[in-house]
RNA sequence: GGCCCGUUGGUCAAGCGGUUAAGACACCGCCCUUUCACGGCGGUAACAGGAGUUCGAUUCUCCUACGGGUCACCA
């Protein structure tokens, strides 16, 4: 086979050699151990869990290292792009915080390795491509899905294994009468790849996560061009890792398989391979098995997911960080109150195996999150969700901020927060009844109280209420109210002889909180009582009686 | 089916030849507490199975089982 002629052949256009875009893209000038990683999703409009994850690791690994983080579009793929998808990509990502050094923007590109959009990088691709062809490596392949289909049930039929390769790459070895004849005709074709690989060979390899493996060599004869004149996945990630001096690839392990093809082609190529991380799968629980998370049956795998329940973004981080680096937790709990960015990632400690997606996890990693936020923060979080969400609570919020923060700030700060949100939607439910137009009374007395006594309870507290006093006297006085009614003060007391009592303060109290709140439950009620004010207060009270 | 990866309590997970096999979530009990939300103390609960290497295996090797992934002109 002449390969001089089939390049020429195939690539008429192509004046330009390999070396001269190592001239166009320059090593990087970096410190030593500094890490140049990318996030190169497909733009498909759905930012997911495991895109993050990956981005994560990626960010904290580049940016801990003094390195470059850059963002490259994998458009290759036409039909399952859609548009406004960079957007959307963008804006997600810089949501959880990752920010990018370099790369595709909304506006265009930053950096000079770009384009960072595959499909702009076509003439690079056919640039090595007609390399591997002059070389011998690559071969036109003419084969329509129609026989491709053939092959593959043929297959099937031989129990052989499945693909293009060997004896099933019908092309492989065509003369050139044949490919020109082809060519003349105008029929479509894809570059492949000409293995020279066998699966009796083993090649080792060693991943930074989960360790030296040991794969099968590669025969098969992937595509590398697409008939459309764009690379595949395969193809382009050499190329552009290789000119984009990525050191290390962080990518899901459902990549494995095909890395000892990625290796050959660094190699085939020229190229030195970049140091791989490959993460294993987040799971879920699908009736008595695990499984991987789906995008078309989970909805909990998209990011807008957690943003519409309203997790912050501090807690989704956290709660990811504690996934990733299993000595993230310990951490945390020695330096509670340090910047999330002050910890320090390290491969290392990430785990091999897929893990399961902990749903109740989330929320207590996030509980946790919320009740360290200050006043001002947790009002932005609330504010900035509902604007979205919850257009009411919106409202109620912003219409009187400072009354808002007020209630925000109950038994906030301080060395044992409450602990009451783990998402933000959480707010309304436990802060309505401080809205007249709210409240309403949801819970009622238990039965086994006298009504006589609650009605003289209310009034006896509304006696000797007094806005002014504080946490100590006012408790005095409710404890007064329950002495005159022949209820205990000293609730150890009351336990050693309940039967010498007809109930406690905890029921007096008990009694003011079902009028004032609507409810059994509610935060301390001598702040709620402060922050509502005396005139409310009785007027909740007053309506209670009423129906007493 | 071929190839690959994985397997420590219900879940997430430490461990990297010798440990009473951490810790977190969940669950249960007790304590604290004017309710709730916290907080404190304690408890139930695990190395998939079998062989081998070794003085000694959760840790190393092999086999089996199970789980997952992958075999596109998708990434």
């Amino acid at each position: 086979m002449d390969t001089i002629a089939l390049a020429t052949l195939l690539f008429p256009n192509v004046t330009k050699t390999p070396s001269d875009m190592e001239a166009l893209f320059p090593p990087r000038t970096l410190s030593e151990g500094a890490v140049v990683s990318r996030m190169a999703p497909s733009p498909t409009g759905f930012v997911h869990l495991g895109n993050l994850v990956q981005g994560l690791t990626s960010e904290r690994m580049c940016h801990q290292s003094g390195g470059t983080l850059f963002l490259r579009v994998e458009d290759t793929d036409a039909k399952r792009e859609v548009a406004g998808a960079v957007e959307i990509l963008i804006e997600s990502l810089k949501h959880y915080n990752i920010h990018f050094d370099e790369g595709a923007t909304v506006d265009g590109d930053n950096g000079i390795y770009g384009p960072y959009r595959q499909r702009q990088r076509a003439e690079i691709y056919h640039v090595y491509a007609k390399q591997l062809v002059l070389e011998g490596m690559a071969y036109p392949c003419f084969c329509t899905e129609e026989e491709l289909a053939d092959i593959r049930a043929r297959q099937e039929a031989e129990k052989a294994n499945y693909g293009y390769f060997g004896k099933w790459a019908v092309w492989r070895d065509r003369p050139m009468e044949d490919i020109e004849a082809a060519l003349a005709q105008g029929m479509p074709w894809v570059l492949r790849f000409r293995s020279t690989g066998s699966i009796e060979n083993k090649i080792r390899f060693t991943d930074l996560i989960k360790g030296n493996l040991e794969l099968t060599e590669n025969d098969m004869d992937h595509v590398l061009l697409k008939s459309d004149g764009i690379p595949t996945y395969h193809f382009a990630h050499a190329v552009d890792d290789h000119l984009m001096h990525t050191t290390h690839v962080v990518r899901g392990d459902e990549w494995l398989p095909t890395l000892p093809f990625h290796l050959q082609l660094f190699r085939s190529l020229g190229f030195k391979p970049p140091k791989y991380l490959h993460i294993g799968p987040l799971m879920k629980m699908d009736g008595e098995s695990k499984r991987k998370l789906s995008k078309r049956k989970d909805p909990e795998l998209a990011l807008t997911y957690y943003r519409e329940a309203g997790f912050p973004v501090a807690s989704v981080y956290e709660y990811l960080m504690t996934v990733l680096n299993s000595n993230f937790e310990d951490w945390r709990r020695a330096n509670p109150d340090a910047p999330i960015d002050s910890f320090k990632f390290s491969y290392k400690k990430m785990n091999p195996a897929g893990s399961l997606f902990d749903a109740a996890k989330l929320r207590d990693v996030s509980k946790n999150v919320i009740s360290r936020m200050s006043t001002d923060r947790i009002y932005d979080e609330v504010v900035a969700w509902a604007s979205d969400y919850d257009t009411a609570l919106h409202s109620h919020l912003t219409g009187d901020p400072s009354y808002a923060k007020s209630i925000l700030s109950i038994g906030r700060g301080g060395k044992k927060p409450r602990k009451d949100f783990a998402v933000l939607a959480d707010v309304r439910p436990y802060l309505d009844f401080f809205y007249d137009d709210w409240f309403t009374v949801t819970d009622t007395y238990p039965d086994t109280f006298d009504k006589a006594d609650i009605k003289a309870a209310l009034e006896g507290f509304m006696k000797t209420f007094d806005g002014a006093d504080d946490m100590n006297v006012w408790f005095d006085k409710i404890k007064a109210v329950a002495e005159g009614l022949g209820f205990a003060s000293d609730m150890k007391a009351y336990k050693e002889n309940p039967e010498n009592y007809r109930g406690n303060v905890a029921d007096i109290s008990m009694f003011l909180r079902v009028a004032v709140t609507g409810r059994l439950n509610s935060p301390d009620m001598y702040a709620v009582m402060q922050i509502l004010g005396k005139d409310r207060v009785f007027a909740r009270i007053n309506a209670m009686i009423d129906t007493l």
